[in-house]
This record gives C-alpha cells, sequence and structure tokens, in this order.
DNA sequence: TCTGGGGTCCTAGGACCC
DNA sequence: TCTGGGGTCCTAGGACCC
C-alpha cells in the first residue's frame, strides 16, 4: 500500500502558521508577479473564489469579502515544506517527495490499521508544524491520489480515506469525473468523452489497448493502476530532468535591451544551478522573450543556440543567452517575459569527451563549485554575476508578501508580551 | 468557461538535405 | 517544375502538472 499526503491549500495555510489571527479567515495566496490566485483557505473557497483567475480580474470579489492577500513567499513555503518531509519520514522508510506539498510514502508491511496510522500522520503534522494535510491511502499511486481527493472532499473520512477493495475504489471512480483522475487533463477528457467515458470507473473498465489507438501509452498504465495495479513505482531519488527552464514574467513591461539582458542573466544563473545540482552539462539553450499576449502586435521569438562544448558553467551559458536575447530583441516592443531552457543535457560523467575536441576548463568547475558552495550555506544569490544589476527594477511583483519568517533573522515573527 | 504563473515533456509542421 | 521517400533540425505551441 502507498499512502499520498497532500497538504491542505498549502501556500494559504504556510501563510496562517504565523498569522493564527487568520485562521478560520478567507486567505488567498497569489503566484509570482501577483498574476493569479493559487491558493485559497477554505474559507476563501467557500466565499466562491475562484482557482487560477488572474487577480486584476477578481480583486473586487476579494475586497468586497475582507479576504486576506499574499504575494507567493518561497522561502516559507520551501523552508515549511521541508520540515513537513522531514516530520513525515518518520512513517515510512522509504518516500517519494512529488511536489512541494505532496509526499508517496510507502506502507508495504504496515502492521497497524491504515486508517490509524493516517489519523497519526495527520496529528503529528498538525502538532508539530500546524500544517493540516490530508492522506489517501491505496494500492497505486493513481488510487493514492483518488483517496487523497476524497479525504478531503467527503466531511465523514475526516481526512482520510482508505482504498483497500475493489469495491471501495469502485464506489469512488463512479463518482469521479474523468477529468479528475491524476494523469487526464482538458484535452484527454474531451477525447474520452467522445468515447463515452465520463467517469473514473468508466475508465478504469475501458479496454487499455483500443484507448491507447484513440490517444497515448500513457492511459495503459491509469487504466491497471485504477484497477489497483501499481505500475508507477515510487521514485526516491528524483531522476534527472531531460530540459531545464527558468521562465518569469517582468514586474514591468521592458523596453529597453538592458534590463532584459540582466533579468535572462539571473534565469541563466538559476537555471545553470540547477543543472550543477543534477550533475548534468548543457550542449544547447533554448532562449526566449515575447511582449504579452493580450496586447496588440503581439511579438514572440526564441532561438537554441548550442554551447561550443558540454558545459555548466554559469558564465559562459550567460555569454550564449545574452548574445541570443539581443538577437531577439526589438526596439519598438513592450515586452513582459523572458526565459532560459537548457534543453540538450548530458551526465557530467560523461563529459570527458575524446582528444580532438574542447571540454570545460577544471578551473571552471571548480570556480562553480565554489560559488554553488557559498550560496548553500549563506542562502541564494550571496555571490552572483554583476550582470544582473543591482537595483533590478525587472523584478516580479510581489506587492503583498509576507516576512521570510524561518529563513531571515530580521524577519523573524515578534512575540508580543 | 477560462486559465495575465511556472516547469517539464512531447508533437506538429516547415525547412532543408540526401 | 513537379513528384516519390525518409531523415534531421528548428520553432511554435500544446498537454499536463502543481
Amino acid at each position: 500500500m502507498l499512502a499520498l499526503v497532500d497538504c491542505n491549500s498549502c501556500y494559504a495555510s504556510c501563510e496562517q502558521i504565523f498569522r493564527p489571527d487568520l485562521r478560520g479567515c478567507p486567505v488567498v495566496v497569489l503566484s509570482n508577479n501577483d498574476g493569479c490566485v493559487v491558493a485559497r483557505s477554505k474559507e476563501a473557497k467557500s466565499l466562491g473564489i475562484p482557482d487560477l483567475q488572474p487577480f486584476f480580474k477578481i480583486e473586487y470579489l476579494l475586497r468586497k469579502h475582507g479576504v486576506t492577500i499574499f504575494s507567493s513567499n518561497y522561502a516559507l513555503y520551501g523552508d515549511i515544506s521541508n520540515r513537513v518531509m522531514i516530520t513525515l519520514r518518520q512513517f515510512s522508510p522509504e518516500v517519494e517527495v512529488y511536489s512541494i506539498d505532496e509526499m508517496f510514502l510507502d506502507l508495504h508491511g504496515l502492521q497497524e490499521c491504515p486508517l490509524d496510522y493516517g489519523q497519526q500522520i495527520r496529528q503529528t503534522l498538525w502538532r508539530e508544524i500546524r500544517m493540516p494535510v490530508g492522506v489517501g491511502i491505496a494500492p497505486s499511486k493513481t488510487l493514492a491520489k483518488l483517496a487523497n481527493r476524497a479525504a478531503k472532499k467527503i466531511p465523514k473520512c475526516q481526512g482520510v480515506c482508505i482504498l483497500d477493495s475493489p469495491q471501495k475504489w469502485q464506489w469512488l471512480q463512479r463518482r469521479t469525473e474523468v477529468s479528475d483522475v491524476w494523469g487526464v487533463g482538458r484535452r484527454l477528457s474531451k477525447r474520452l468523452g467522445h468515447l463515452d467515458i465520463k467517469t473514473a470507473y468508466d475508465l478504469a473498465q475501458a479496454n487499455p489497448k483500443i484507448l491507447r489507438r484513440h490517444t497515448n501509452i500513457n492511459i495503459e498504465r491509469t487504466i491497471e493502476e485504477l484497477n489497483g495495479v501499481s505500475c508507477l513505482s515510487l521514485e526516491e531519488q528524483p531522476s534527472a530532468r531531460k530540459q531545464i527552464y527558468c521562465t518569469r514574467s517582468f514586474g514591468e513591461k521592458l523596453i529597453e535591451l538592458q534590463p532584459i539582458l540582466q533579468a535572462v542573466t539571473l534565469y541563466a544563473s538559476r537555471a545553470a544551478e540547477k543543472l550543477r545540482a543534477q550533475a548534468s552539462l548543457v550542449k544547447s539553450v533554448h532562449v526566449f522573450l515575447h511582449t504579452s499576449p493580450h496586447e496588440p502586435n503581439y511579438y514572440s521569438r526564441s532561438t537554441v543556440v548550442q554551447t561550443p562544448y558540454p558545459t555548466d558553467d554559469t558564465r559562459l551559458i550567460v555569454q550564449l543567452v545574452k548574445r541570443a536575447v539581443s538577437e531577439l530583441y526589438r526596439r519598438e516592443c513592450r515586452f513582459l517575459k523572458a526565459g532560459v531552457g537548457l534543453v540538450e543535457l548530458v551526465p557530467s560523467s560523461l563529459g570527458q569527451g575524446d582528444l580532438f575536441t574542447q571540454g570545460q576548463p577544471v578551473r571552471a568547475g571548480e570556480a562553480m563549485q565554489a560559488i554553488d558552495h557559498i550560496n548553500q550555506r549563506f542562502g541564494r544569490g550571496t555571490l552572483f554575476l554583476g550582470a544582473e544589476g543591482i537595483k533590478k527594477k525587472w523584478k516580479m511583483r510581489q506587492q503583498h508578501k509576507s516576512p521570510a519568517y524561518t529563513t531571515r533573522w530580521d524577519e523573524l515573527p515578534e512575540v508580543a508580551t
């Protein structure tokens, strides 16, 4: 059996930890650049605040109901997430951190009653971190996802749902739309709808071979998983990414080239950090730049540039990215967003190369290692390339950001006496 | 019904080559 | 000038996830 533990309204719950005055109150958290609503407390949901809506469109609604608004505070959420994951490891020796707010736990050989165990997990996380979670327990990841949804949606579950027999999961599947199955998105559910597959149950009973012809191979696995056959194994070590992207909207529309070059320098640096963290080298880099698709004369261009040799040297990558962006740039445009993708990667163990091709200088690797060590020890951004600039007027909007309570000495919460 | 954020992976379609 | 087949590379954009 597998458990999926998922934090309830994760970002909103993180904010409430240090604002107990907001417990039981409607709270929303906005995405980067204060773009969309990405987390809503239970109270905000029951006010009918929709998910993933542009902030400016529903700002009046939020003000009308006195909803407390936060910008994304990833330093805080990342730190709280770490604490949650560390606490959860007590409950299983084999786990997979699936996302910032979700973890799969292998409950293979569990002696205790799963229902009790699930409640213990919930109570421990609430007691130690003040993080409310839902727990779904089932024989496959896809069923555990389904169980987790039910744990949160069905009050009788009290936050824990066990699917340990076909009767139980079929009961739930009949009441679940196919679009709510993990891996079934908008397009696929529409296509399935044409085949008269409307519920998770319909999908579970469908013929995998026939469906595969209409869609793709992944559907076969999903069907097996819905029938309690585990096809997706627990990945304790996150597998190396095949591509690494860092893309961001600017805090304001940019007309000049200079601030755009600064921004992409930062994005390239972030991507290169991730590249080194997974011990890969990059052979080609994707760079894009575009204006707002909501404004007239939408302009969007991208290009792929080859590195002279497989590299993880931020300086070299930045140099290529800046040159590429200068070519994509148009004087008459108001740019909204840019991005850097490291798209062709090789393991650094294979970066030795042959006698006749150039390789990355040893000293470059040492320099990057030194930078990474310093930034790990003293915090991200302690050392950065001067080309990022100091003032950074392109930085994202975060008008409602809470303090970094747990990661900055000068922002520690104060307790009134 | 719509998706003003971001990440990863995949695919369609065109250009160009043999 | 048009056509058959097949491959690679590039760009654009979609699908799905959180």
